[in-house]
DNA sequence: ACAATAAATGAGAATAAGTCTCATTTTTTT
DNA sequence: AAAAAAATGAGACTTATTCTCATTTATTGT
């Protein structure tokens, strides 16, 4: 059950704890990016605030992380497991939620395109990029009754 | 000279003082988004620290200012006067410069059909979308030397 | 223009998210 | 299994943002 988990930390070498564990069986529990407050809850008192916060941080630096800001200024956070998940986010404004969300190898080639030519206008190296997209869902979504 | 400050806080009946207007004409100094630091110190001690705050909400409020966070989780805000001012952004990990950007219509209007697609699927209402890029300004932007 | 009323401000206290410290525990190395 | 290195927990600390409330400034009605 922890052996995905296990996986992550020895591929990157990172030493492999409890906490660790813990808070990655906690991310690999929901899809969609969670808050921290999502994650504390779910960990209970099983692991230290400051270690929570060390352990995203080690998670971050080798990349499976990404910790990003909602547009209600709350930090949420995704692991990210494959090069190949690129994905965008969707935020409900009404109910918080938030949807990774993938659009169409078209859309993604003609993006790539308007990115090159950014990179040449702007004299960038341009190694990532994102679209969020804001709005409400309009019937009930798992937080809206 | 603050006629056009004035103009805007009538225009949206918020009434005129002081503090708004100052807290306007340092945001109109720069076209890019610029930081809340950035910010108290154009205005130096001439607008108190809560007061700043309550200003910049109440210019979210009536929808002439556009508040974010950039990656590395600094508040950054810029005035959006005209609605036809879309853009996206270009955030330099470097220097922490962001850009304003704007793409091709083209690619605007696939995104829009995209973005039609993600209504339907997620039963969402979007209204609003932005792409962030993130990169490195190869060379020396105003902050990189 | 002038009171009266309503709204906004300044100063600093309060809150909360995130970081830091350091003594103890756990993991890794040999 | 012992020694060395790294990670953890608990709580103090920092810092951005919000809140409070007495005072000042703006608006309204006459």
């Amino acid at each position: 059950m922890s052996e995905s988990s296990r996986k992550i930390l020895s591929d990157n070498n990172v030493s492999i704890t409890n906490p660790r564990i813990l808070v990655l069986e906690a991310l690999m529990e929901s899809q969609n990016p969670q808050t921290i407050d999502d994650l504390q809850n779910k960990l209970g008192n099983k692991v230290a605030k400051s270690t929570l916060y060390r352990v995203l941080g080690d998670l971050k630096k080798i990349n499976v992380l990404h910790e990003f800001t909602s547009p209600d200024n709350t930090t949420v956070v995704e692991l990210l497991l494959h090069d190949s998940d690129h994905h965008h986010h969707l935020f409900c404004s009404d109910c918080g939620e938030i949807i990774d969300v993938g659009l169409s190898n078209e859309f993604e080639q003609l993006l790539s395109a308007e990115i090159k030519k950014i990179e040449r206008k702007f004299n960038f190296q341009i190694n990532d990029h994102r679209v969020e997209m804001f709005g409400t869902c309009t019937d009930q979504c798992s937080n809206c009754k």
